[in-house]
DNA sequence: TTATATCGGACTCATTCAGTCCAATATCCT
DNA sequence: AGGATATTGGACTGAATGAGTCCGATATAA
């Protein structure tokens, strides 16, 4: 359907509720309870966001009491990309553009040319926008 | 997952074939069996997206022995985001940029506006590319 | 040592998508 | 007229995906 997940929604959602907090180093800014209560958004899938957006590294965690997450970089350095890499198992918009091969259709495929361009375009698009444009 | 539907890259892959042909007027320029055997797609599914494409009006049909298919437009004329428009039901980026209404959370989203901005800047991309790039 | 967080897996439920099957209708050609 | 060919239309299945839930484990500051 060509639309982002509620992930990465909600995704670039706590990361522009970090930002506004500050990239500080040392400790967290903000917990999943506090992102999600403000947001409207489940406690338990923010959870699993979280996790994947720090297992990515584009924040970091604190774990036990006054634990929380924080930003690991500036937002004008988050690109909407990073994000949808993070939370997304694949962003291409063909099977087509997606890694090494194409699909069962490769060998008659007449468009694999023109969409690996189509996505390169897009993917620009995507990486040239920011965390930064959400605050 | 911010992918094109197997529709819409069928559909692109037969008005290709159709576009090849040359926009002709008063008579089919090809058969949904034709495209469906030359690109390995499947015929019932091939058919319901020309239909789909007839109702659109980018392109018409014939019925009968000789009948099919043929442009309505010339291809440099005919957008990707036409062809989604017509093959999918929604191709917003988000709920919150889908029609006029966002989701349950809109009272306190806090990335409509930046959403909106993305979706304009993704409908120009689409709306760029037209079959005359697949030729 | 307890309250508060993150971590991690398994799980359900609803929706969507790709593809199939079958029957009806239109129309050219012989 | 009649058969072959093609579009039209609806209903249907099965697989995959996505959103969200539930439960328990682990880490850590106070």
């Amino acid at each position: 359907m060509l639309r982002l997940s509620k992930r990465v929604e909600y995704g670039l959602v706590a990361l522009q509720h970090l930002a506004r907090r500050g990239k500080v180093t040392g400790h967290a800014v903000s917990t999943v309870r506090e992102i999600s209560e403000e947001n409207d958004i489940s406690y338990d899938l923010l959870a699993k966001i979280m996790q994947d957006l720090k297992r990515d590294g584009v924040i970091c965690s604190y774990q036990g009491v006054r634990g929380g997450y924080t930003l690991m970089f500036a937002p004008q350095e988050i690109s909407i990309t990073r994000v949808v890499d993070a939370l997304e198992t694949d962003n291409s918009i063909t099977e087509c553009t997606s890694g090494t091969d194409c699909c069962s259709r490769e060998a008659v495929c007449t468009i694999k040319a023109p969409m690996h361009k189509l996505q390169e375009t897009m993917s620009q698009v995507l990486n040239s926008v920011t965390i930064a444009q959400l605050l």
